[in-house]
DNA sequence: ACCCCGGATTAGACGTGTCTAAACCAAATA
DNA sequence: TATTTGGTTTAGACACGTCTAATCCGGGGT
């Protein structure tokens, strides 16, 4: 019913949701989609036409319950997709994102769910960022926090990190800033690098503000589900 | 660069010449992709632009070797596929064709190789469809031959069924026919009906023409490299 | 040799998703 | 309050893949 670039329009839509609140900016969804802005324009107004999201002219956009349900199905394909890869053949942690997206469109119902079974109903995928569950409500991630959200001395768990860019995801698998990896920042320069030591194999490792601000963060003690997470 | 459309024609002018041979009628094509022939015409048109096939008017059309080295990374694509999902993810045998259909078009290169080394390079797929190489070159089935081609008698092992019916796999694969059952051909009815014993459980069963027609075979002494097939 | 009929092609249209160029609104600035 | 400016939308075009309706071949029958 709906084509597969709707499904990518409001995939982007939920993402920048998440990032910057609603409501969501024509400019927004076109820088991050590759887009020009009349295009996006001509497809959300396709959209509203469906109930998939609210519009205001001028404004912006915001996702209706049955539009963010799309954006979930979607994303549980993606990231279930991403797990599988990872798992079961052999793929690195940071080849995986193209391909998922390739398929995550085309996969049937009975797909998702024999792949999910086969990696038993896993809740992050290897990036750690949260697989919606079957039922597809919205995952919380309150628990996190952005890493350029804490000060010098916090001691935090990795939790999760962008997917974005591969050769982002590349330098931080090298660098072991992984989900489940327990930092310490030990500086942070005024002109946006922050430095963190990994307690594990003890180094030190420099991220421009830009790279930290997509790494989210939890408080080391209290345990969370988010552990089994399996390296590229 | 090729549309999934365009990869959907070339496979299906591949199969049906491997059928009639060529040349491959417009209406042909349209009756096997459930287009109308305008639109087959229209498509053959941008194929033959690309170098694709080549097109006699109101003859017919062939396709080139370039095309057919689409066609053959298609379908290596699907049954490649059809034998991952089989083999690794719990399909039954029936299940896997609509599925193999949906993905076949978005998998890299990359994935292709890494299915294909899970798989330990098989040769052919649940049904006993060869899988084309990785160099693409055209699998030969000249030691094949339809079941329809043979008489009351003779003994014979099943090489490939049919992929297209569901219903026909599901009833052949509760008869027990799946490749590499031996059977004996014990009656041919005259108004299209053969009926065959399976050897292993002794039963009789009975095809309809139309699906006699779509079962390849060969001779049961010779060994042959299609044994690895795994069953529903 | 002529005609006819079935299959093939052309003509013209439509929906989708994209673009560029032009017009437009609204918020910040003067 | 008037104006500038930057992002948004409208207008118009195009490629793709599809359709229906109309036209056109070409082989088989008379």
């Amino acid at each position: 019913m709906l084509s597969d670039v709707m499904e990518d329009y409001l995939k982007a839509i939920y993402t920048l949701q998440l990032e910057h609140g609603p409501p969501v900016s024509t400019s927004d969804i076109a820088e991050y989609l590759g887009k020009t802005p009349p295009t996006v324009t001509s497809m959300v107004g396709k959209l509203e036409d469906r109930g998939l999201l609210d519009r205001e002219k001028y404004k912006g956009v915001e996702l209706t319950d049955e539009g963010e349900t799309v954006a979930l199905e979607v994303l549980r394909h993606h990231r279930l997709l991403e797990a599988y890869l990872t798992e079961h053949l052999d793929y690195s942690w940071s080849e995986v994102h193209d391909e998922a997206d390739a398929l995550e469109h085309h996969i049937s119902e009975e797909f998702e769910r024999r792949v999910a079974a086969a990696l038993g109903e896993p809740e992050v995928d290897p990036h750690g960022d949260p697989i919606p569950s079957a039922d597809l409500t919205p995952p919380d991630s309150s628990d996190t926090s952005a890493l350029t959200d804490h000060g010098v001395g916090d001691r935090l768990v990795v939790s999760r990190v962008s997917d974005r860019d591969p050769a982002e995801l590349e330098y931080l698998s090298e660098a072991g800033v992984t989900p489940g990896t327990t930092i310490e920042i030990t500086d942070i320069a005024p002109f946006g690098m922050v430095t963190v030591r990994v307690v594990d194999n003890d180094r030190e490792q420099s991220l421009p503000e830009s790279v930290a601000r997509t790494i989210r963060v939890r408080p080391p003690d209290e345990p969370c589900d988010n552990e089994e997470v399996s390296p590229a």
